[in-house]
DNA sequence: CAACCGTGGCC
DNA sequence: TGGCCAAGGTT
């Protein structure tokens, strides 16, 4: 019978390896008695959600220089805060930021909880975060289980089930291997380990910690695992958007719903989207023009966007004029921004 | 509990 | 180039 993984030896791994983050407290400087600032671990954590950790650098700075403590961030205007967030996908985190922002701001004092019970009570954190948070800024002895930690715990263990159907097991499992001491960088450690070495493709076993505990690199079956259950097929939707400029340059916008797709983003009027374009009629009377076709791919559809543009200056039925000095193509959310470059491409 | 919810990088 | 994938949460 193998070894059960050693989490120690991880550590170790951890204390010679670990990548620098601009979030991150690295091993020496916590071993050294640095503590990591709750708001930075919880929006750090929040951006990461399903989102590379390329893709979160820049936002995180950008968002700390402006907003350096939660009672910053509370304070701010929605608008701004969502245009900060514009190409991070997934608003729902940016509205959630705010609210959880504004509690902890408003009721708590500006501290975070510290256990998982009291974040997980918290807009837009869930198992994950407030796993994570209570650990790495607390160092509190929780099990912090993501995407890398079920495929590490799949791998080691030999996890045969699929996904989604193994997450419990996974889990438990995960618990199993959680230590009194350091649990913090542990996580970070497990997370490290799956980001860079027990990859989905192209592992590196040859130069991993575990190599010696692991299951499915015994059985040969490591690219193999985890499993997941076949994927259906994105459907495609089609859609009109209409991009009307007034003579002094401001742009015909709106806000959308706070709810569903891209909730609480700055957009271009239009059509819904559907299998075929739905009837509709355009924001505002105008000559239009179709000035070509956008392409974008969601999580759950496909999206082909026909833009419309022309220059007006009568009174919309829809949206607002947007003065251009008030106007930051930045604060548009990726479909958006394609049709914007469409429209009036850079000189 | 399955569906919904973005985006950029990678091979 | 198109499918796959990432430090998930909400409903």
């Amino acid at each position: 019978m193998r070894d059960a993984p050693d989490p120690g030896v991880l550590l170790a791994w951890y204390d010679m390896h670990a990548r620098e983050m601009p979030w991150r407290i690295g091993p020496a400087a916590r071993a050294a008695g640095v503590w990591p600032d709750p708001y930075r671990v919880w929006l750090s954590e929040v951006m990461l959600q399903q989102t590379t950790v390329a893709a979160v650098r820049d936002y995180f700075r950008r968002f700390t220089a402006l907003w350096p403590t939660v009672s910053d961030l509370a304070a701010a205007e929605d608008a701004a805060v969502m245009g900060e967030w514009a190409g991070l996908g997934y608003y729902a985190r940016a509205r959630n930021l705010l609210k959880c922002a504004r509690v902890v701001a408003g009721e708590l004092g500006g501290r975070f909880p510290d256990t998982r019970e009291g974040l997980l009570a918290l807009p837009g954190v869930g198992p994950y975060t407030a796993a994570a948070v209570s650990a790495i800024a607390f160092d509190r002895p929780e099990t912090v289980v993501d995407g890398n930690v079920e495929r590490v715990m799949a791998r080691v263990f030999a996890v045969e089930a699929p996904l989604p159907g193994s997450k419990k097991e996974l889990a438990r499992l995960a618990a199993t291997l959680t230590p009194a001491e350091r649990p913090g960088d542990y996580a970070q450690a497990v997370m490290d380990l799956g980001a860079t070495i027990c990859t989905p493709r192209s592992l590196a076993c040859g130069i991993c910690p575990w190599m010696a505990d692991c299951a499915a690199r015994a059985q040969g079956v490591a690219t193999d695992l985890p499993r997941k259950a076949p994927k259906s097929v994105k459907p495609v939707r089609r859609g009109v958007a209409y991009l009307a400029r007034r003579p002094d340059g401001a742009w015909l916008v709106e806000t959308r719903p706070e709810t569903g797709l891209l909730g609480g983003m700055l957009g271009w009027p239009g059509s819904d989207w559907a299998t075929s374009v739905p009837d509709h009629v355009p924001p505002v009377a105008a000559e239009w023009r179709e000035v070509g076709e956008v392409r974008h791919t969601f999580t759950h559809f496909q999206l082909i966007l026909t833009i419309m543009k022309a220059e007006t200056d009568a009174v919309p039925e829809r949206g607002d004029w947007m003065t251009s000095d008030r106007f930051r193509p930045s604060d548009l959310p990726r479909v958006m921004r394609k049709a914007f470059d469409l429209a009036d491409p850079a000189p």
